[in-house]
RNA sequence: CGGGGUGUAGCUCAGCCUGGUAGAGCACUACGUUCGGGACGUAGGGGUCGUAGGUUCAAAUCCUGUCACCCCGACCA
């Protein structure tokens, strides 16, 4: 292929708005362009790649016996109203008229258009487990789409979608399809871990995702280097405290605190240890007007727990200054459990605390000597914290680390929440009809092309793993001034390759060697082979790989063989 | 949605404070010289200064509204 030909477009700088490295150099290397906020044409040779990364997924679908088929991108709002997400999915989902004013969207994902087509054509367990897929483009309407097509409002993705009448047949193809995605990024060389996740807006049961690691992600995973656990911070359950409360060795003191509100000021003002402090924050119940949560002064609230809680309101509300003060006059800064007339739930590491110091429900005041039972009602105990870095991990192999992650994949066992509220069923082997029970299984294919850019790049540009390399070798002629056959012996030696089996791009542009080398490296082949009237005259070629620092003389003869070996090494 | 910021040529930016003929570099076109790490010369093309209104003899510049975009926090492949 002639590189003329494929709308290169490469800049020496990258626009202003791009921030992170894969977005800055997919923007630089002319592989996408940018048409409104999040919102993005993929040119020729940024396709190839897109095109190579869907190729890898489609056939690891289809290894576990998935098969392909292909919905609609607009969705009718009826369907969204029987299964309840035209009102609970919010301002993310695009939604349009037609000229008879009735309502669609365009489809953020497929659950219940998939629902819809299953209800109609499968009726018999004989006809199950079934699992479905599609590569297709999504539209959500993000709140904030930045860093290019990682979060892109329009994007590629691979959904595929799940159905049983057991439950053994469900968790068999959920492990079938993590297995997948793990040999997908594998395939792609990406460094990432399988995380524990929460289920968010699509609701069920178990359910991973699957982060690649790189400094630009946007999520926080939690694992232990050595040890098998990793989940999503949101999700991340804390060390449980060991040992028993201590007795009450102290009378509780009520003290003066002018002017210190915060817990590293109480601390200090006090002298105590931020770990011997509470903090009570006080967010909306589901039946109660408000609820405190009592956290160690040392310890953040984890928000994704707390709204998981009965008592609390989700998703979580944490009460503003105003509404605070209208119970009872209380401020922020100096509130406790102390006297509160509200439910109060403690996490498990403040309600071992005896001794400890609190807010007392007055501007500039604190208590010190607290206890649980004797001061306090025995609160409700629970889970509440954020994980830390350094925690002992919860299975108790190793200690936890942080990492960034970009999240490229996510398994959700949905169980029967769509096949219920849309009437999926079948006849089981007694003929008896009983709702479907569901998988899906998301992979963000544009994402992933992002991702491999962050983990796989430097300053001088992208660095493809092989598998999503838009082409395997780019031939670089150089001196076209001096030698009028340059341009034809580069042209033989691309032909020959290509017969050869190999995706060759030709750089014809016919400009200076310094350009040509610059956009090489920016463009990120994995092998270039250089051809210059000295090596002509040699009987050799050029050969360097992006990764590499210097050149190596190829006899002309030898070349196949030898881009043969370098790509697929003898084990 | 809350907070901060930016809109001037395809890209990077200057000009704005202190109103007076719209600029530079890169990119683009033509010709010439160059040709192993982002060359040089000459001649060109391209901008109603985001947009609407106001102030003024005169607005890129001052004022008001509005739109778009970017960055930091609550959501997701």
């Amino acid at each position: 292929m002639l590189l003329s030909d494929l709308l290169p477009h490469t800049l020496r700088e990258a626009p202003a708005e791009a921030e992170v490295p894969s977005h800055r150099l997919m923007i630089r290397a002319g592989l996408i362009r940018r048409h409104a906020a999040g919102i993005y044409s993929w040119l020729p040779i940024g396709l190839r790649v897109l095109r190579k990364a869907e190729r890898i997924v489609r056939e690891e679908m289809e290894r576990i016996g998935a098969v392909e088929l292909l919905m609609p991108c607009v969705q009718p709002a009826e369907l969204w109203h029987e299964s309840g997400r035209w009102q609970k999915y919010g301002p993310e989902l695009l939604r349009m008229t037609d000229r008879r004013e009735r309502e669609f969207c365009f489809g953020p994902t497929h659950e219940e258009i998939i629902t819809d087509l299953i209800r109609n054509v499968v009726s018999s367990h004989r006809q199950l487990p079934l699992t479905l897929f599609q590569i297709q483009t999504k539209f959500r309407d993000e709140v904030r789409p930045r860093f290019g097509i990682m979060r892109a409002r329009e994007f590629l993705m691979k959904d595929a979608y799940s159905f049983h009448l057991d439950e053994d047949t469900l968790a068999e193809t959920y492990t079938r399809m993590r297995e997948a995605y793990e040999r997908i990024l594998e395939r792609i060389g990406l460094d990432y871990r399988v995380v524990e996740a929460d289920n968010g807006a699509i609701g069920g049961n178990s359910s991973h995702e699957f982060h690649v690691l790189a400094d630009a992600g946007e999520d926080t995973i939690v694992y232990a280097p050595q040890g098998q656990y990793a989940a999503n911070l949101e999700l991340a359950r804390a060390q449980a405290p060991e040992g028993e409360r201590p007795a009450p060795g102290a009378e509780l003191e009520h003290v003066p605190t002018p002017n210190a509100r915060t817990i590293p000021e109480v601390a200090k003002l006090l002298k105590i240890p931020a770990e011997r402090c509470v903090k009570t924050l006080i967010v909306q119940g589901s039946e109660a007007a408000a609820v405190a949560l009592v956290l160690r002064g040392d310890h953040e609230l984890n928000h994704i727990k707390a709204a998981r809680l009965a008592e609390v309101a989700s998703p979580l509300v944490l009460l503003d200054a105003e509404a605070v003060e209208a119970l009872g006059g209380l401020k922020f800064g100096s509130i406790g459990p102390v006297g509160l007339e509200m439910p109060v739930i403690a996490d498990r590491d403040a309600a071992i605390l005896s001794d400890f110091c609190c807010g007392a429900n007055k501007p500039g005041e604190h208590y010190i000597g607290v206890n649980w039972d004797r001061d306090v009602d025995e609160p409700a105990v629970a889970d509440l914290r954020l994980a830390r870095e350094g925690d002992t991990s919860p299975d108790g192999q190793g200690t936890l680390a942080f990492a960034r992650g970009i999240e490229v994949g996510h398994v959700f066992e949905l169980g029967t929440r769509y096949s219920e509220a849309m009437g999926a069923v079948a006849q089981d082997d007694h003929g008896a009809e009983r709702p479907l029970s569901m998988g899906c299984y998301g992979f963000g294919v544009s994402r992933v092309v992002a991702a491999a850019i962050e983990q796989s790049h430097d300053k001088r540009g992208i660095i493809w793993p092989a598998a999503i390399a838009p082409f395997d070798i780019l031939v670089v002629p150089v001196g076209h001034g001096r030698s009028a056959d340059m341009l034809g012996a580069a042209e033989r030696l691309h032909d020959e390759l290509e017969q050869a089996g190999f995706e060759v791009v030709l750089d014809d542009r016919a400009l200076r060697p310094g350009v040509m080398f610059k956009d090489a490296e920016l463009l990120g082949i994995p092998h270039r082979l250089v051809l210059s009237e000295r090596s002509l005259e040699q009987g050799m070629v050029e050969y360097r790989a992006r990764t590499a620092e210097s050149n190596e003389d190829i006899p002309r003869e030898r070349i196949a063989d030898f881009l043969r070996e370098r790509m697929h090494p003898p084990e």
